[in-house]
DNA sequence: GGCACGATTGCT
DNA sequence: GCAATCGTGCCT
């Protein structure tokens, strides 16, 4: 089964199903480098208006202006001076929501690690100037892989919205439950899980290079 | 024009 | 535990 580019009624509809449905999708970046690809992991969904801890929460500005337009566009901001993060916006026109992508596993192209909103933006080289990029087209999307199975989910709360009062205990973040690269698995585990993935040696030998090296 | 702060990461 | 580092939003 080949796989399929996800099409705008993917990303129309409720915020919380999307962030649900995108773990085990694949993010694809393709430039002039070639093709890069990762397999969703992690995800967070932010409801604004009224979700606090949404950007779209303090109003319509110039950098939130994608969130308000329809599902199916990425919302790419800058955090803490340093990193770039990339959301999927979702539902319709002034609902402005999204789902940021939080970690990713390498599947092909991918050199550096990507278990982190931040990290996983550097290793695929998007930054803000994509933010507002339609996922429809041709250089940034989500696919279907053609050996998509569903994977076990699990959720619990966002990372770093404890300002956001109520909101912060929402249990809004979707991860792959069996999945080393999810963002808070610490990179002793992550190292630990990805030995036994590969069916290699025991914890204390050396065992061949993991696809994308760890820190 | 100034200023406080954050949907993070990496090193101690 | 905490520094790095700067755009954004909001104030004057």
């Amino acid at each position: 089964m080949p796989a399929t580019k996800l099409a705008r009624e993917f990303y129309a509809r409720a915020t919380l199903t999307v962030a649900r449905e995108l773990i085990g999708m694949h993010l694809v970046h393709q430039n002039s480098h070639g093709r890069q690809v990762g397999r969703i992991v992690e995800t967070e969904a932010y409801q604004g208006p009224k979700d606090l801890a949404a950007h779209s929460s303090r109003g319509r500005t110039e950098r939130t202006e994608v969130m308000f337009g329809p599902g199916g566009f990425s919302y790419v901001y800058l955090i803490y001076g340093m990193w770039d993060c990339m959301n999927v916006v979702t539902a319709t026109v002034d609902v402005p929501q999204a789902v940021l992508i939080r970690a990713l596993e390498p599947i092909s192209g991918i050199t550096r690690t990507t278990h982190g909103p931040g990290l996983l933006c550097r290793a695929l080289g998007i930054d803000r100037r994509m933010s507002g990029v339609d996922l429809t087209g041709q250089v940034l999307w989500i696919e279907r892989p053609g050996d998509y199975r569903p994977p076990r989910l699990a959720r619990a709360t966002r990372i770093g919205v404890d300002y956001a009062g109520a909101w912060a205990a929402k249990p809004w973040r979707f991860f792959d439950q069996d999945s080393p690269y999810v963002s808070t698995v610490s990179a002793a585990r992550r190292r630990q899980a990805l030995a036994k993935a590969l069916n290699s040696a025991p914890p204390h030998s050396p065992g061949p290079l993991p696809p994308a090296p760890l820190p």
